[in-house]
DNA sequence: CTGTTTATCAATAAATTATGGAGAAAATGT
DNA sequence: ACATTTTCTCCATAATTTATTGATAAACAG
């Protein structure tokens, strides 16, 4: 099995530690983290190639950070549940989940669930490049090319840049595009995304000095077009 | 955003005002209610597009309304509970709510997650883009377009345009205009309408030299026709 | 013809965005 | 755990865009 990275999200040590042995065992490169918060930007960092995501979680919780992670990421997700009957319930809450897993569980069953999930997620997998004429934006490895040549973006600009590429021409508001950058626990102030955008625009620039890509629409936010 | 009735049951002056003063500025229509039982009843008598329920109520608590509620509607509801632990729990009852917010909420959160369950109760989204011979008017790229070419209209102008666009034929007022464009200024000037009317115009006739596509109506206001 | 309504213009006011930079926060390396 | 580096957030202010207004001319209705 190739060396695929694994993120372990869950707040109980004994069981996390469990999990990261077994997982390891088996093949898979494991990190372990005990909140929500930090698992939302790990995964946004390291886009892992799977997360195992407990939904009791101290601060953001598990169905929280799935909502949240699904509006930058299609990583397949596991989700852990104490108690059977929840899975119902999750299920008509449409959080975007790809299995769950019912404690208490066996390492093995994990183990199984995690491979099979896998290997449902690889042939068909869902555009995780966005093309727009010269400009590439790959989600699996977390960069942008222009004309071939890589932008060191920060995770927010590439954040940014990817809700901006998902709908081109579309515009978007600055209070939108915070809620899809950073997700909407979040109180914070609207002209960041301004300064964000300029270092974008900066760092794009330096590929593509004559067209504006990043279009400023007077009262209303910002758009991206080819 | 059609103006939209919720009901936010909570019994806590404070946090109901907030949500109150958030959810009014997102531009939807606030009752409140602090307890359970005349909420049924204000439900039932009301039907509002969603409903806020916190869970601690005095009374009939917010579990109990929203099995209430169930047997007579299906009116979206979203929990607030005052702890993720919680929502574990709620899940398993099955209790028949939309969704769960936890406290300390950011308001800015109750307003995506109402706007996201409504969005997804919402059965078919209502069409985006107004089109009327050669114009068409796009709400999600905010665009006019008249024959391909795009307007570059300001703020105020796509604003007026839009209402106007959205009845054709049917003569707006100045002050109609006025209000449908700013909302919430009475001290205006009727006849600021007029510049921003002259100005679109010169616009358009860009494009549709031989056409009066607005009109006046003397003594009473402006249409718009194809 | 006369009073009223609308059109146009351009100066000024108001609102919005751009930008540089400082300090805070977070991530990273040792 | 600590220091270093990177990134994020926010603020002040400059630059830009848009809105408003009043004066005046033109169009309209009776």
């Amino acid at each position: 099995m190739a060396d695929e990275h694994l993120l372990v999200v869950e707040d109980e040590k004994k069981i996390a530690d469990v999990l990261s042995d077994y997982l390891t065992q088996a093949g898979f490169t494991v990190s372990l983290i005990d909140n929500g918060e930090q698992a939302v930007v790990k995964i946004k960092a390291s886009a892992p190639a799977l997360v195992l995501l407990d939904i009791m979680l101290p601060g953001l919780d598990g169905i929280s950070v799935c909502r949240e992670v699904r509006k930058f990421s299609d990583v397949p997700i596991i989700m852990l549940t104490a108690r059977i009957e929840e899975v119902d319930r999750l299920l008509g809450l449409e959080i975007g989940a790809d299995d769950y897993i019912c404690k208490p569980f066996s390492p093995r069953e994990v183990v199984a669930r995690v491979k099979a999930v896998l290997r449902r997620a690889r042939p068909g997998e869902k555009p995780q490049r966005l093309v727009a004429g010269p400009i590439i934006l790959d989600e699996g490895i977390h960069q942008v090319t222009v004309d071939g040549a890589t932008l060191d973006l920060t995770p927010s600009e590439f954040g940014l840049f990817h809700v901006l590429m998902t709908f081109p021409n579309r515009v978007f508001s600055r209070s939108e595009l915070l809620d899809k950058v950073q997700g909407y626990r979040y109180d914070g102030y609207d002209r960041t995304i301004d300064s964000h955008i300029k270092n974008l625009r900066k760092k794009i620039a330096q590929r593509l000095p004559d067209r504006e890509v990043i279009q400023t629409i007077y009262g209303v936010g910002y758009r991206f077009t080819i």
